[in-house]
DNA sequence: TTCGGTATCGGTACCGGTATCGATACCAGT
DNA sequence: ACTGGTATCGATACCGGTACCGATACCGAA
């Protein structure tokens, strides 16, 4: 099986005394072969070792089985149990991920997007409804079953599985005014180009100014949110304002990161000032204080995709435009 | 671009009025085309917007851009950022990495590892060195450079980068036994599948009993590793044995829960009780208590296996059989 | 015996590129 | 004018499968 001598189908079908069409439609389970021949023929493939090769295959039937999953980062917990439910929905339907990064950047969105399409992949996933034109005219004319993932606020190009993160911000807000909070900060990061964590801050915002109320302090970093940045900023965000009693983050990472500050510096939480973020990650739930946040289906989501797009080849239905919205459920530790 | 007519080589070809060939050697910048030839190409390419098909490359050149990769599980952050470095080593190569999970699971594992396989990839990155004896002979004699990652006790197929998890748990003993702490304890999870834990604590043990010291409780749970199972397993170890001064854990998901029951339970930290974890997660440094850990460069880890690949591919090299050892760094908190 | 139908097979033509090698044109040198 | 060399091009043969359709064999029915 080295190099030079890759055991082809044909090798299968001589070694069975058989033709190569036999032989790959033994192979392949498809009808029209004799009980013997079956046999024969798997025999003859285990024998000498064959493994198939998925290239030609996916170029003779003008379609393989590949998925393009399009995130915008793989250094964040989310996108990564994302891409885990997506691996857990494919499986045993044979077909395989492809990932692409792009960054937080249109820019490489497009490329990767562009990028896949040329393996003719079964189906493409990628993240949120905010491409650029160019990339979402490569989606619309992809010809494949294309899903957009963890968002639902817009108009997608075929189906879309997510939530609505002005809801989810919304939701938050109602949920802290509700619980008596009155004097608001908001945390975040990067985000110039974190559109989802904007949407939940515009529904954030929104609702609370139908309450007469409004962010008081917003604490702005650049870099990628970590919970590093999170104490951080937490440390500057109630030097400056300390009279907040109730803090916004952007993400998780984020609130516990502000969690620590608090819980070193002795302020009391959620006592003095409520803390809030979003996501609902694993961490949240044995931190020694009690914090609150939208706890988002990421795993659910990406099962979800890959399964439209897995049943979406095998039904050969083509686009459906599905649309399959989450709700996050909401925790508060106040 | 829809579904049936894709544009093709020969599409632009025609547009261009020249030869497939010519066209195929314009678009890739190989040589022996004249200027006025490649500018005709190029244009006519994006006139009619010719994306190419990767497939068909691949299958023509015998071997195609993309890069195997199997990971034992993508929702654990570790092996996420492993695969944010392997992207980034790729980037500008114009390769692209498929991804498998094993599952922590050796059978799982080999039908990855064949199926990576079957899409002729340029190179093969593998998670840690014991695999199963069909899956190694099976990397063997891909033909393709393969570089096993993150663990470096054992015998390498081809190259290697990660780090010796042995000399690792090692260290970590003897930092804290020089740190005077006498009573030890050991929280783990997944101990039946995750060998690289073992490794550690086998070399944490190695170094105790040369003090003639040992470990005096374990605790032990069968599922993945979570703060919560940390800080649950932490309840019950201190609860049965009150008396230890420090607690290995197999890594800083476990450790970071061990922390938050400590200050939950009031318990001092490091004072009375020192923790250990490993990786040196993002979170350890932000933590209101200051525990141990060693970090590990998962992303260089994965940035140096990529790269590894990509060079081999480029120089046609082929295997080069390279080990790259990286040594965690220790960080006591005590 | 002949005939139509079903079950099984195999030949051939692709899929969309690339490697190879021969053909062609054009140039300087003699 | 003739020769050899270089630059540029294109026809052809694959790569390893699958779709399509025609061929073959064997069966019961007429």
């Amino acid at each position: 099986m080295d190099e030079k001598n890759r055991v082809t189908l044909a090798d299968v079908a001589a070694t069975a005394s058989v033709s190569k069409m036999t032989a790959s439609r033994a192979l392949r389970g498809a009808g029209d072969v004799s009980k013997s021949n079956v046999e024969k023929v798997l025999q003859a493939a285990k024998d000498i070792g064959y493994v198939g090769n998925h290239l030609a295959s996916s170029l003779s039937g003008k379609r393989s089985d590949l998925i393009g999953v399009v995130v915008p980062s793989l250094a964040n917990i989310v996108f990564a149990e994302v891409l885990a439910g997506i691996a857990e929905g494919m499986e045993g339907s044979g077909m395989q991920p492809v990932f692409g990064v792009s960054d937080y950047d249109t820019d490489k969105e497009y490329l990767a997007v562009r990028n896949m399409l040329s393996w003719s992949p079964a189906g493409l996933i990628v993240t949120g409804l905010d491409q650029d034109e160019t990339t979402r005219r490569l989606l619309e004319n992809a010809g494949v079953p294309v899903v957009q993932i963890m968002d639902m606020d817009g108009t997608p190009v075929d189906a879309c599985v997510g939530l609505s993160h002005y809801a989810a911000g919304g939701a938050m807000a109602e949920a802290l005014v509700a619980a008596g909070r009155k004097r608001f900060g908001y945390i975040g990061c990067n985000m110039n180009r974190d559109t989802r964590a904007n949407k939940r801050l515009e529904g954030f915002m929104r609702v609370l100014s139908t309450k007469g109320l409004e962010i008081a302090a917003i604490e702005i970093c650049d870099g990628p949110s970590t919970t590093k940045s999170g104490r951080d900023l937490t440390a500057r965000l109630l030097a400056d304002s300390p009279d907040l009693d109730c803090i916004y983050y952007s993400n998780d990472d984020l609130a516990a990161g502000g969690a620590f500050h608090c819980i070193a510096a002795g302020i009391s939480v959620p006592d003095r000032v409520a803390l809030a973020g979003f996501n609902g990650l694993d961490i949240v739930e044995s931190l020694p204080v009690s914090i609150s946040t939208s706890r988002t289906p990421r795993r659910e989501i990406g099962k979800t995709a890959a399964e439209y797009i897995v049943r979406a080849k095998k039904t050969n239905a083509g686009r459906e435009k599905r649309m399959h919205e989450y709700t996050p459920s909401l925790e508060v530790g106040i």
